[in-house]
Parts: structure tokens; C-alpha cells; sequence
DNA sequence: CGCGCGCTTGACTAACTTCAAAGATGGTGG
DNA sequence: CCACCATCTTTGAAGTTAGTCAAGCGCGCG
């Protein structure tokens, strides 16, 4: 899919999806259907024909791989405006489940492709996506394979900031389980950070799942500013 | 740029064992120019400017991402056939060094978006190129996160054994200071593991960076099979 | 031959996990 | 509207894995 992804403008330089995301996105939307999931339903499981692709409207979903014991990794938390699946292969490879209730717009992958064939620009803004999960996916492997426990609890909250575009306040759809196996932590280990973080005065909860971070420069020196 | 620019050769070095492009890349080493580095020698650093994308040729290189304190983590290793940075932003987001004296093939970007335009299928090909790097990041993912040392150490001999395609017999050029910043482990754990593994007999050493898969079965039961 | 670097091995430590249980929270039905 | 129950979160104590610190080994190279 996406065969001329590649056809960029002259200048090759990627200019930051927000500004070119509005109109070129919007033309896939006339070709999408909406989907509901109810929390913990899954959009699919890793191995399935993968015959269309995502875009999440609503709510928020996890993509996870499982060990054959039963220990399970979520690489990646799915938020509105996020594309799943754009990378596909002939099946997916993780599967997406629902941590909240959620509405996604589906798309036809050989309709995506053709819309792409004649949209250079938007061939160029669902690459940018490819790509912006390819560098997410790195600083993961950072967060995972050298970062502590308050590390990556701190890392994982300034990233959540930045993309649900609230400012300093938060909200955490998925469960301090969900937290962990994203993290590479145990649930017990991410609650006894996040309590360290509150009696620290870096963040303040209303409820487990509403974060305000009282001090944003420390938590990235928290995070190690990498 | 540190890289010694050599002569542009009219065909193609020793080939990859994946042929599968069918010489779509083939046009682009007409483009591209030899450079050699030595051993622990940057063909870039995070950062710099992002003007040229590369092919291994020969040797292997280490794409690192550093914090604050000298923690490092390699993302990935890069053997021949591999390219490198073709997911460019506008400044490469990793460090590349050589881990042994190694030779690339250097191609600028705008040439390679002009001829990614004028043949599909080489876009396509180079596009399937980087879904495959987030596929493998997303694999690392879970190691990082959820395997433990022994998990991680088989897994990583399977990758490289599938990769370099010498059947069970295979060579690991970097050290088991890399191996261990590459796993999310220290070089005595990596060490450690290695012993392990050999007194159980799945593997065995004529050299430290010598081994011989003895039981690739065991291995990947090992490794988890995920 | 000897030096330097990387690899290995051992003893001890620290960070995180595991196991266990108590304390919130929220949804449901009476 | 409240009570109940399942689920999620928090907290405590003990256990385990991998890390740290330290020393010795071995190979390759000048």
C-alpha cells in the first residue's frame, strides 16, 4: 500500500503534519466508515488479514504483543487523530483493543492506495505518520532498554502531555496495568511512582486517572531530557 | 563528515542475500558514492543535518541514541544490504558509527525522492524498507520491555542468524559491550549468558565472535517463539 | 614479548518484582 | 438513592534478577 508515498515535493524536507495535516487528511474521510468499539473490544488481533486501515476520532486504544506465557507488551497507546495500521503488511502485526470506548473511521487499504496515487501530498503526510511511529518506536527502545522506573514514568507523562495538547493537565484513559506493560514495569511499581511523583509536588491527581503536572521542568529533568 | 568519499563504482558490491527487490535498487546505486569508515569511526551524529541517505556495503554499523549521564542504547545493527536513514527528518535523530571498518553507499536525498518519482516500484520498495525497520523496533519493544537476559540473548542470535544468512554459523562483529547496550543488559550479564548458553549446548564458540548455532530449536524455545 | 583492550568470573548490592492484603472507585440493580 | 460487588489502585514485606564493583584471563597487535 501507499505505493507513492515516496513522490514528495521538490523540497523533501517534511514540514510538521499539523500544518499540512487539515486538508489532505480530510480527503480520506469522504472514503472512511465509522467504527465504535466498547472498552476492552478488540479492532483486531495481530495475525489478521489486515484489509483496511484507522484513524481514531474518540477515546483511546492500545497496540499489544503477547509472549506465549501470557506476558504482554503494549508498544504504543492510540489517541484521536492517530492512524493505525498504515504500515500494513498482508496482517497486522499487534493487536488493538479498545482501553476506553471508542469510535474510529475505517478505511479500505486499496482505496487509501488509490487516493494516495493521486494526492502526492497526502502520500507524503501518511509516510510522515510511518516515519513519526518509527522515531516514537525508537525512543521506546530508549525509555525501555536504559531508563529507571521514575524515568520512564516521567518520559511517559511528558509524551502523554505533549499529545493530548491540554497543557499541563492530563487524563489517563488506561489503567496503571496498561501504564506498566507499556513501560516495562509491574502495576505495583508504577502506583509507588506515582505516589514518589505526588509527594515530590511534580504532579497532583484528582483521580488516578487525572494528572496535573505542577512542574513540568522537573519531571523532564525527571525524564533525563534525552 | 568524518567518511572518506571514494570513487562511484558502476555496479554493485557483494549483494545482501535478500534479492527480493529484483534490481529496483539497483538504479539507485547509480546515484550513490562509496564511503569507507574504520572501526568506531561517525558516519553521522544525532542531529546533523540530514543531506544524505545510505546502503551498507560491507561491515556492520551501530545506530545509538545516548542520555544525559553516557547511558547508551543501539536501536538497531546494520549489516550489508541495510539502509540507513531513509525515514529522514530533516536532522538524523540517532548517531551511526562504524563497528568495524565498514563501506556504504551514500546517496543524496533530492536524488533519491527524483527517482523514487519517476519508479514507483523502487519507492514501494524502500517504503517496505522502513515499515520493515519499524516492524523489527516494535519486536525490540517487547524484548526490551518483557524478556528477561536469557530471552533477550537468544532472541538477538536468532535476528542476527536470520539476517546474515549463514545458516547456523554466524559472526558477530561488535562487542559484548554493544550486544549488551543493543539488549538493555551490561556486558557481564551478556557475558554470563553467553556461558550459559554454551554449557547447555545450543551454542557453540571458536571465538568470542564466533558462533555456531547448535540447536536452533532450543534456541528459539529460548528466545520464547514470540 | 608485553601491553591494551575486551572478555570472563566471582561476591555483593540494588532495583524492581512477587506475593499478599487492604483501600478506593465506579457501575448496577434493587 | 443506596448498597453491593467487581475491578482497579495502593501499600507493605520478602524474594529474585540483573547490576555493580573488582580482579584475573586471553587474545591480538605493535
Amino acid at each position: 500500500m501507499l505505493a507513492t508515498v515516496l513522490h514528495s515535493p521538490a523540497t523533501s524536507f517534511p514540514m510538521p503534519p499539523t500544518m499540512i495535516d487539515g486538508g489532505e487528511l480530510a480527503a480520506l474521510d469522504r472514503i472512511g466508515a465509522v467504527v465504535a468499539l466498547r472498552r476492552d473490544q478488540a479492532l483486531f488481533r495481530e495475525g489478521d488479514a489486515a484489509r483496511h486501515c484507522f484513524k481514531v476520532l474518540t477515546g483511546a486504544l492500545r497496540g499489544c504483543r503477547l509472549l506465549a506465557d501470557g506476558r504482554r507488551h503494549i508498544g504504543e497507546f492510540l489517541l484521536p487523530g492517530d492512524f493505525i495500521g498504515l504500515e500494513l503488511d498482508d496482517a497486522y502485526r499487534f493487536t488493538a483493543e479498545a482501553v476506553s470506548d471508542a469510535t474510529l473511521m475505517r478505511y479500505s487499504r486499496p482505496a487509501v492506495d488509490r487516493l494516495a496515487q493521486q494526492r502526492p501530498r497526502l502520500a507524503r503526510c501518511l509516510l510522515d505518520r510511518i516515519c513519526g511511529d518509527l522515531f516514537a518506536a525508537q525512543s521506546q527502545m530508549l525509555l525501555l532498554g536504559r531508563k529507571n522506573a521514575v524515568e520512564r514514568l516521567a518520559s511517559f507523562l511528558l509524551a502523554m502531555a505533549d499529545r493530548s495538547g491540554t497543557g499541563d493537565r492530563l487524563s489517563l484513559p488506561m489503567t496503571r496495568n496498561d501504564i506498566a506493560d507499556h513501560l516495562g514495569l509491574t502495576t505495583e511499581t508504577v502506583s509507588r511512582i506515582f505516589g514518589q511523583l505526588k509527594s515530590q509536588g511534580v504532579i497532583r491527581m484528582q483521580a488516578s486517572s487525572e494528572v496535573l503536572l505542577k512542574n513540568r521542568g522537573g519531571l523532564e529533568t525527571l525524564a533525563d531530557a534525552a
